[in-house]
DNA sequence: TAATTGATTTTTAATAATAAAAAACATATA
DNA sequence: TATATGTTTTTTATTATTAAAAATCAATTA
C-alpha cells in the first residue's frame, strides 16, 4: 500500500461545496489555476479534482469550456471520518497523553514501534516526534529505538527554576532600562489593567489566567527577543502544561494568588521601581517552583 | 534491496581474528553464549558466525563439540572497504562540511533529497540528523522536506552572547561561594598551572589551547551542574567550531590572547576576588564575541 | 504572444517487503 | 536439573515500491 490520497479527497469536498455555494447550472468555471489557488493545492491536485468532477458530470467540456451540469449531490462527497488528523498531532496527542495519565512514568522505558502500535502510526512518525521531543530534556534515546522516561525529579526543577530566575530577571532589568517614550509601556499599562479586569471576575474566568501569564511573561521578552531564550520557555511552558493537567484541584487557588503577584510586580514596573519589582518578581518564582515541586512530589507518591 | 547484514561480517571478521590471534590447531572453541558476550552480539549473530567458521571449515562439530579444523587465512576475511561510517555520522559529516565550505551558504533553500543524495544515505537518516540539529537554531525546516539555513547574523551573535554573559556570570559567583574545602578550587589551581605550562610552549602547542578552554568552562560549571545552560554550552561550542574552521589564520593570536585572559580570571578566583574575577570574565566575553563576529563578518562579505 | 491547457517529469510521503539481529522458547545432553 | 544447543518468533533497520502532489515542459488557443 502506499501513501493514502487525503489531499484529493478533500480538495474534491471542498470543491463541491464551494460550487454549490457560488455556482449554479451552465456557469463557466474558472482556468484551473485560479482554482488550484483558491483551493490552496498545486494545479496538477485541482486538475484531478476537476477531472473527477467530470466522472461525475458535476461537470462537462464544452468547446475548451467547462461548465457546471448539474449541482453536487451529498453522495458524490469523500468520507473522510477515518482520515483524522495529521499522524505528526496523533503522535503528540497519544505520548503527551500517555506522561499526563501515568501510563508511561518517569525511568519507564518504552520502544518505538509500541508508541506507534498504540497511537496508530508509523515508526517513523513516532520517532522523528520524538527526535523533537528530546530537546525538552524529558526522554532520552537508547540503543535499538528504545528510549527512557527520564525522572523528573527536585534536581530537574531545581535546575529549570535556576534557569528561568536568571532569565527573568535579566528580563526584568532590561525592560526597566527601556525609555519611556517605548512603546512597551502602554501595553504593560494595558496588562495591569487586564489583569485588575480578570481579578473581578475570577470566581467564574479564573481558567483565562493562563493566557496572561503568557502575555506577562510574552511583554517581558519582548523588549530584547532572544531565540535561545524563547527556546527555553517553551521547556518551561511544556513543563508546566504537563505537570498541572494532573493537578486542576487548586487551580483557581493558584492563579488567585499568581494573579495578585504580577499585579504586584507590573505595578512596580510602571512606578519604575525595580527594586520593588524586582523583590515582588522573586516571590513570584519561588511561589511557582514551590507549587511546581508540589505538584510534582504529590504525582510522584500517588504512582 | 533489504538492510546490509553488516554486523554480520564484522562479526565474522571478529572471530576469525580472535581465532588466529588467540588459538590454535584442535582447540575447542566455547559456547555460543559466551562467544556472543566476548563479541558484544546476540548470541542469534554468534551463532550464524559460527555456523558461517563451519561452512568455511575452520570450525568442525567433534561430537557435540566445536574445535578449531585450521586456521583463518586472509580470503577467508569479509571485505569491509565499502562499509564506512554509520549513516548517521556520513550525514553530519557531509552537512558540517558543505556548510563549512560554504557549499551550503546562510539564508540558502536545500531539500532532504540532495542532501541524502550527495552524501549517500536515505532521506530518513538525513531528516533525522536535520531534526536533531535544529535544536542548534541554525536551520528551519519548511514544508516539503525543505529547510533553510538560517543567516547567522549580528542579531544571532548577540543572543547568543546575551544568554552566555549570562551563564558565566552566574556560574562564576556560584562558584566563588563555594566554601574553601571544596575539592574543585585545587582543581581550579592545577588548571592555572596547566595554563602556564602552555603558555610557555605556545609557539608550537598552540592548538592544545581548545582542550583548557573546554576544561576551564567545564569547571566553571561542575560546582552547579545544569542540564539547560549544558545544553546550551552544546550550541556555543558548535557555532565556535564552525567559524573557527574557516578562520585559522590567526587562531595563534587568539589563542594567546584567550590563555592571558583565562589565567588573569583564575588567577582572581583563586585570590577569591569576584570583582576582579567578573572584570577579566567580562573583559574576556567580549574578546570573544568580537573575535567572533570579525570571523562572521568576514565570511559574509567572501561570499 | 500571453495565458491556458494538456502531458511529462520530479519530488515527496507513505506503506510494503525483506533480511538482520535480538529475544523467546524448546529440546537435548551432561 | 542446570546449562548449552537448536528452533522459532518478534522486533528492528533498511531499501524498494507506489501513488500523491508539485513542478516543469510543450502545445494550443484566443
Amino acid at each position: 500500500m502506499s501513501r493514502q490520497n487525503d489531499l484529493f479527497k478533500k480538495t474534491v469536498n471542498q470543491l463541491l461545496h464551494n460550487i454549490s455555494l457560488n455556482m449554479s447550472l451552465d456557469d463557466i468555471i474558472e482556468n484551473d489555476s485560479a482554482i488550484a489557488k483558491q483551493l490552496e493545492v498545486s494545479r496538477s491536485t485541482a486538475r484531478k479534482t476537476i477531472e473527477h468532477l467530470i466522472s461525475l458530470k458535476v461537470i462537462i467540456k464544452q468547446d475548451s469550456q467547462r461548465i457546471i451540469a448539474c449541482l453536487p449531490t451529498e453522495q458524490m462527497y469523500f468520507d473522510l471520518q477515518d482520515v483524522g488528523p495529521p499522524k505528526e498531532e496523533q503522535v503528540e496527542k497519544y505520548f503527551l497523553d500517555a506522561i499526563l495519565s501515568g501510563k508511561i512514568k518517569p525511568g519507564d522505558h518504552f520502544s518505538e514501534l509500541e508508541l506507534a502500535r498504540q497511537s496508530g502510526c508509523n515508526t517513523i512518525a513516532v520517532r522523528e516526534f520524538l527526535i523533537r521531543f528530546s530537546r525538552f530534556g524529558l526522554i532520552e534515546k537508547e540503543p535499538r529505538s528504545q528510549w527512557q522516561m527520564k525522572t523528573f525529579d527536585r534536581a530537574f526543577v531545581d535546575q529549570l527554576f535556576e534557569v528561568r530566575h536568571l532569565f527573568e530577571m535579566h528580563a526584568l532589568s532590561r525592560f526597566m532600562s527601556l525609555d519611556d517614550h517605548n512603546p512597551q509601556w502602554p501595553k504593560l499599562q494595558q496588562l495591569l489593567d487586564d489583569h485588575r479586569t480578570l481579578k473581578k471576575h475570577l470566581a467564574t474566568k479564573f481558567q483565562d489566567f493562563s493566557k496572561l501569564d503568557q502575555r506577562f511573561h510574552d511583554l517581558l521578552q519582548a523588549a530584547y527577543p532572544n531565540q535561545f531564550i524563547h527556546q527555553f520557555y517553551e521547556i518551561i511552558s511544556f513543563v508546566f502544561h504537563y505537570h498541572y493537567q494532573w493537578d486542576k484541584g487548586d487551580e483557581r487557588e493558584r492563579n488567585t494568588v499568581a494573579i495578585n503577584e504580577h499585579i504586584e510586580i507590573i505595578s512596580h514596573m510602571l512606578l519604575k521601581d525595580l527594586m520593588g519589582a524586582t523583590v515582588s518578581l522573586e516571590r513570584h518564582l519561588s511561589t511557582a517552583k514551590r507549587s511546581l515541586l508540589n505538584t510534582a512530589l504529590y504525582t510522584k507518591s500517588s504512582e
